[in-house]
DNA sequence: AACATCATTCGATGATAGTCGAAGTATGCG
DNA sequence: CGCATACTTCGACTATCATCGAATGATGTT
């Protein structure tokens, strides 16, 4: 009667509002603590803690412990990808939700996501890539031209050393914020790397927002006007 | 509190086993009657209209009427991606279930998921593909070599044409019933209609399943043996 | 040792949602 | 027109699960 993994089984573990709003806290990359992830899902330590033993007993969490902290973070990348994938089927079905998007302005404009760019910086950066034809875009996926891969290579990223890895070079994350796109995948955690390396921004603490300094700012303008 | 677009709301929608079994029935790309899906699903018919009424007001799925038939299908290719992708995930942290995949054997050799061969005629064109380097494999994509594309345009697909398209090119799915992977996205699509051009193999009516011809089996054997 | 913090477990409550039988609507056929 | 098929809607039942308060366990600090 029944076939297949149990689909209904992980999904229904996403089904949960405070599940998800946890899960997507955690898309951020950075492991939380069980009070945090609280907050982040709007719910009390007890239910969270609930809900989470229920996440990781589901494989989709795992859990380090720490002194008396205990640390959770997505299983793995797998997991990750797939919330993009059911993010990008919400944002596409769903203008359901008049709100524009996180009323934190900072957070709008930069803020990593899993562990790439996101926010208006990170649409920005993506449309320049797209505009000057320095990668060619698809459905979730892109491709890096050669004039992009040259680009890259000036901005100090090495693309070559990246495709050595088991990562997708390229990948569409389409962002919630502002229904937009975003590079994301080994290129897009790369270039913000090279950000943070270059100082022309630095995390928050425990906060997803990206910060950029005023030269940075500056030089992120050059760079895609360029 | 609450943020992003409804993770949980779409997630939901798939947290149903009933919806789930439908969905994955929808996966062979084909579209099929209300009380098709019903069987699919394990429930009344009454039950599966409610069910059906979700989905569609969720985006997930479209319907056409037809008569007095109503054919319900995938709503788009991101869905199905999505369904990929919670099936990966699934299926990585899921040896739940100690069946060890369809019983029927003709569906296990080879079927269609979505558009694209799967089972293990599929899996053993993925081995070839990635033991001759015809392909670099990655997470959850794959790149086509200069090699693979020749070989490609041996085997009579225009590889050209489909990077034309939007769609990705290169995709891996992990196949629930062997959990192993096999080539999806635009070029598995291609590589299978390509099959059915040249008489290799045709599709069973109203299932998956992908039924061999004996020269079919022969030259497919000999295709990922060279 | 006593205390404070972080987290999990237990128990009770309440709401949501899946289920099906029966009746209703729509389409096709003779 | 009348009957059959395909599907949906309605109504009532049931079960599952999220939620939180209170208590317990675990760890680190004073």
């Amino acid at each position: 009667m029944k076939e297949g993994p149990d689909l209904s089984r992980i999904a229904s573990l996403v089904g949960d509002p405070a599940r998800a709003n946890m899960l997507s806290a955690l898309m951020s990359g950075a492991a939380l603590t069980a009070s945090e992830l609280a907050l982040e899902g709007g719910v009390g330590l007890p239910t969270a803690s609930s809900h989470l033993a229920k996440l990781s007993e589901g494989g989709l969490v795992k859990v380090a412990s720490q002194g008396r902290h205990r640390y959770y973070a997505l299983a793995g990348s797998e997991v990750a990808t797939m919330l993009e994938a059911i993010s990008g089927v919400a944002a596409s079905v769903g203008p359901k939700r008049a709100r524009p998007g996180p009323r934190d302005s900072a957070m709008r404009e930069a803020r990593v996501c899993y562990d790439h760019l996101a926010g208006d910086k990170g649409v920005a950066l993506f449309d320049h890539l797209t505009g000057s034809k320095l990668i060619k875009h698809a459905a979730q996926d892109a491709v890096l031209t050669p004039r992009g891969r040259a680009w890259f290579a000036e901005f100090g990223v090495d693309v070559s050393a990246l495709e050595r890895n088991r990562r997708p070079l390229c990948r569409v994350c389409l962002d919630w914020s502002v229904r937009r796109s975003h590079l994301a995948g080994a290129l897009g955690a790369a270039a913000l790397d090279r950000m943070f390396a270059l100082n022309w921004a630095r995390r928050e603490a425990d906060s997803r927002v990206v910060r950029f300094t005023p030269k940075g700012r500056a030089e992120f303008d050059r760079l895609i006007r360029a």
